[in-house]
DNA sequence: TTCCATTGCTACTATTATCATAGCAACACG
DNA sequence: CGTGTTGCTATGATAATAGTAGCAATGGAA
């Protein structure tokens, strides 16, 4: 019953469940991860504007998410510089976005 | 470091911007927030059950997630026992749920 | 060429969040 | 009574993140 040591490099939590919503979910549910996606909805953003638009989170952890969500193929470098959302990155924002009008009418 | 219920203390990033979609992002950027609106998406759980279907987490990161959940008013506890998603919590796990045919595609 | 600004990215330590385990009090049933 | 639940907490160890500084590489001007 004991969790596995995780046999890892850069596992993602749920990964080895085999289901994939496990991994998303996981990947989704790192800090800045959901904000990265948010904020690159628009257009695409050197680091140093995006590291600003998150509100001068920590170069350290933003790159970290940057690397990982480039590996699950939802970021992408342009050649010119500046990062910007795959088509596979658009659809995933696409399911972030109505959290915006919810967020709104939630209010709290 | 003490954890109260306060919920000022629970200060959610984004929060003072002003912004709720930015505090809505934090609350959900936090581990095993995502999870637990999967996890509840059917019937509701008891505490250990969701610790179960949660992978074993820990009850201290479950318990502090619960509760913040329950004040953003997306969880609700029975008074007969177990957590289970208000109508509120369950207008966001429509929002999570599309996660899942994504997912598949995905795949990774 | 040199100077300077910007790019993506990393090193480092301090702080915070999370893990993992054990256990509590309250309640229900037999 | 004992036994099993429930929700929830204490504690020390570990991993993640914050915060600051700075690097090499690139691209303009001057």
């Amino acid at each position: 019953m004991a969790k596995q040591a995780d046999s890892k490099t850069h596992s993602v939590r749920g990964s080895r469940t085999g289901r994939p919503i496990m991994a998303l979910l996981d990947l989704l549910g790192r800090r800045w991860s959901l904000r990265i996606l948010w904020e690159l909805r628009g257009e695409p953003l050197t680091s140093r504007a995006l590291r600003t638009a998150c509100d001068e989170a920590s170069p350290t952890v933003l790159q970290a998410r940057l690397t990982e969500l480039r590996e699950a193929g939802f970021v992408e470098l342009g050649e010119s510089g500046g990062y910007g959302l795959t088509p596979l990155g658009r659809d995933l924002c696409e399911m972030v976005m109505p959290l915006h009008r919810f967020a709104e009418r939630w209010k709290r």
